[in-house]
DNA sequence: GAAATCAGGTTTCAAAATTATACCAAGGAG
DNA sequence: CTCCTTGGTATAATTTTGAAACCTGATTTC
């Protein structure tokens, strides 16, 4: 069990996975996606800002990587559920505690932000 | 305390910090970071891969942003120490989780890509 | 005294990734 | 016939990234 990976090495395939996690919008789709199964459209729509182009690249990517499942209904006009594989489910708290903590601390960042140009741009 | 942050909004704030925290860099100097004060060189080494200027635009950010703190020592040469902040520390926990996926799950995922691409690869 | 070394960066420029925009297919509504 | 829906893909413009060179300032080596 105790395998040597080491995500601090270059190629270490464990950098591949934080690469994979370490993205804004995939976390942002897991996130959306934990309470169930959802289509691309309103994927879009939820996520303000996303582009088609990004949703679709970054649903295929967590697709590969077995953390989102992707399921085509025969309804006219075809739709397309993407919802978390138990695989996926794992990751549940630890997305959550991510976007959770950029709401808990949001006040924190901005006052630091501000301390740090107020200190650096007068000089 | 209720604040209305929602994190799929287009311009919330929240938006900025899953910015800085989906990503590798950060992350991994974050986590890098977390038993103790290192110095600028000390992390290029260790965090295998990361460019210098990756480096120094991920820690100016970190420090920004109120997680990392740079204290120049007027050695010879001059040392340049970076750690976390306290406001950084209360994301140990967070940051390591993913660290700790990326280890635990890694065959899984790797298998998932494996599954994957013999599937579609034949069509 | 010229050259090389260390630390901690910045600058430069090309390559890669991201975004906005348009387009496509198949069917249904008006 | 034209427009709207779904779930995408193709293309072009913009942005970000990465590799490599360069810089400062002080010290040691030849």
């Amino acid at each position: 069990m105790a395998y040597i990976y080491d995500i601090y090495e270059e190629n270490c395939p464990t950098r591949q996975v934080l690469d994979r996690l370490a993205d804004k919008w995939a976390l942002l789709i897991l996130d959306r996606v934990k309470h169930g199964p959802m289509r691309f459209n309103h994927l879009k729509r939820d996520i303000r800002g996303i582009s088609q182009k990004a949703l679709s690249q970054t649903l295929k990517k967590l697709e590969r990587d077995g953390l989102v499942s992707r399921t085509v209904h025969p309804t006219i006009p075809v739709t397309v559920e993407y919802a978390l594989t138990p695989l996926g489910a794992t990751l549940k708290e630890t997305v959550a505690a991510i976007a959770h903590w950029a709401e808990r601390h949001m006040e924190a960042v901005l006052d630091a932000q501000k301390a740090y140009d107020g200190a650096g741009g007068e000089r």
